[in-house]
DNA sequence: TTGATTGCAAAGTGTTTGCAACTAG
DNA sequence: CTAGTTGCAAACACTTTGCAATCAA
């Protein structure tokens, strides 16, 4: 998406309410990566009372918004994170177990960049995606 | 009797029908990453009789045959790609157009091996997506 | 014949949306 | 007050399963 980013991080009229608070909280306990069935499980099994749409539409503007890194689990979850690096990184994901590593390595930024640059293109953008078989799960 | 030793994966009755004749050449004709909504599709568009459970279906056992990689997409689908071992290349896609340029660098290749080794993964692979605006729909 | 295979219909997932009630500022 | 939020219920998209009809060997 070309976003000619007229948001402003610190937007306009955004409240503090109990269930985003709870939320927010929930995320930074556990700095891994979580899903928001999860979460919303978490939350209730503490006492806290959150709707599952909440959790659901609370996650994802908190990803939209970059506050959030996100990853699809091999079953088919979106699972939720705590941006660690403010910079754009990307992840290693075991392909059996689903567990991740992050990366931060701006050699394929550059390297994206200038073979974009070579095929004229501008307004980049990358994705990239690395899967293996972690130590763990290396014999089986 | 001495029973023999049943280990032969492509072993008892299988047989030979139309719709996985029709299957298996999608997979081969495109050796890309596709999901089985858009294999279904193009077999349907191709003329041929498929019904999407078989598409499923055949998938899944191909998959767990560990005939076929799969991976998910950050949309949600499970995406399938006939296995191989030699390399493969990657793409630039031009967002407004759909223009796709071939790359041909290794260096992602050996930066992704390298830098999974370092995380201590095996059996590695990856993928690459790289959007932009081509030159012709740079300026609008 | 006969058991593998097909594919419609229905059930399951995880996730999103419509929208009336609620609430922080 | 009043716009941002909440969360139930219903809609959705992708995938799997039940199962009777079909078909390869």
């Amino acid at each position: 998406m070309p976003s000619p980013t007229t948001s402003n991080p610190a937007a306009a009229g955004e409240r503090s309410t109990r269930q985003k608070r709870a939320l927010a909280q929930a995320l930074d306990e556990t700095g891994e990566f979580r899903s928001a069935q999860s979460i919303h499980a978490s939350l209730r099994a503490g006492g806290e009372r959150v709707g599952l749409t909440t959790v659901y539409n609370q996650l994802r503007a908190l990803a939209d918004a970059g506050s959030l890194d996100t990853f699809r689990s091999p079953e088919g979850e979106t699972l939720y994170r705590r941006c660690r690096t403010e910079q754009h990184h990307h992840h290693i994901v075991c392909r059996r177990c689903g567990r991740t590593v992050e990366i931060e390595d701006d050699a394929v930024e550059s390297w994206a960049a200038s073979v974009a640059k070579r095929a004229g293109f501008t307004e980049v953008e990358h994705t990239v995606e690395i899967m293996g078989l972690c130590r763990d799960c290396r014999r089986t």
